[in-house]
DNA sequence: CTCTCGTTTGAACGATCGTTCAGATCACTT
DNA sequence: AAGTGATCTGAACGATCGTTCAAACGAGAG
């Protein structure tokens, strides 16, 4: 069973559902959930789609979890903690260059979406089904990845390699648009998953207006 | 009643779904429908939500529309209708330099999205919910705005005006980024729509490499 | 083997779903 | 006034929904 509230020294509030490893039901249900929710949307999957999926019964689901609700937040909520972690990992294993840098979060944000294109469909699409509780997680989570993009994209008009006139703006362009790929890509389209990284690293730097 | 299957001269395809403006209780049904089903999705909402948004009663949907699968598909289809009519007017409109051409389609798209926003948020999230009738037609609609671009900015790469290394994939960046402010404007935020798609015109003309 | 406890099953519950339809109501012609 | 066809209502239908729970199962300890 999830931990909707996990209890933490002094009185922070909750930042994470977990989940531990080594319960493969529970596990095959999150990877049951993705694949049936991302094609007909949260409302209309079922529970008992989503146990046929996982190839169980449907009683189990409120054994693992609480509710329907919660493997939805908890999907939702671990799917935002890797893509945060994997692109704050790519911002340190980049340098100081600004254009790097942006070069660093762009393949990360992009692959994510790539890789994980059904989770990113259902977290693009259905945090409107979260409750009020997991949603202001949620949201808050999507905000640090936004603002790792803004960052870096101030960074670089700061020391004058970007001349973007408004980097906010052009932060926002740039994830808008790279959030996208999990929207239209297919598998066996004309382009690899590597050139698509390398066309948004370009066109993104573009948009920053880095003078190369 | 909207004809499903609008009766055409020869052996076209259906195009469109035709609503007679003079129905009052259907266009309350569609804007209370786009109203809800914004808010919780297309499964989320149930026709009697639709009715009571509307101040009707749940039977008379059956009435104008002939299921609440027809309702959506006449939504979306008519949205799409506004939308391509809007970018091409602008089209029309504008001259023949690449950037005023780039400039016309980005302020067209940018302010159907911010101002008929939460159909935008609908087109761009249920169409998972169409059956594949419906479904084709409105996705090739989709694909002929997103040819629009591309033509502009093909054009613009052409003349020598853009520098845009892949025309196509700049003309996919830009809709995307400038689809995406349905998913994050609010009105009474920091930005008018005016400064909004100004902003979002500079951007697209950097990503498309405009020498200014 | 027996006991135990976490895991799993599938039937069952009340609620709500999309849809239907007989009848009420309305606007308008004859 | 009487009739007519379009519009609208609200009860009702069977299906399916999220969830519960008693019973069965399975692996490890004594």
């Amino acid at each position: 069973m999830v931990n909707a509230e996990k209890p933490r020294p002094g009185s922070l509030p909750p930042t994470t559902l977990t989940l531990p490893d080594d319960e493969p039901t529970a596990v095959a249900l999150i990877a049951a959930a993705v694949e049936v929710m991302s094609v007909h949307g949260y409302h209309g999957t079922s529970v008992r789609d989503i146990a046929a999926a996982a190839g169980t019964s449907p009683g189990i689901l409120y054994h693992h979890f609480g509710s329907k609700q919660v493997l939805l937040a908890t999907l939702l909520d671990r799917g935002l903690d890797a893509l945060v972690a994997a692109t704050e990992l790519a911002l340190d294993l980049a340098g100081d260059d600004p254009a790097d840098r942006l070069r660093a979060i762009v393949a990360a944000h992009v692959r994510m979406h790539l890789e994980a294109q059904r989770e990113s469909l259902l977290g693009n699409s259905e945090l409107r089904a979260l409750e009020p509780g997991a949603l202001r997680v949620v949201v808050a989570k999507r905000d640090v990845q936004q603002r790792i993009f803004d960052r870096v994209v101030r960074d670089g008009v700061r020391r004058g390699v970007f001349a973007a006139p408004h980097a906010e703006d052009a932060a926002r362009f740039v994830t808008a648009a790279c959030t996208a790929v999990a929207a239209w890509y297919r598998p066996g389209g004309p382009l690899s998953p590597d050139e698509i990284i390398q066309r948004h690293q370009e066109i993104s730097l573009d948009a920053v207006r880095y003078h190369r």
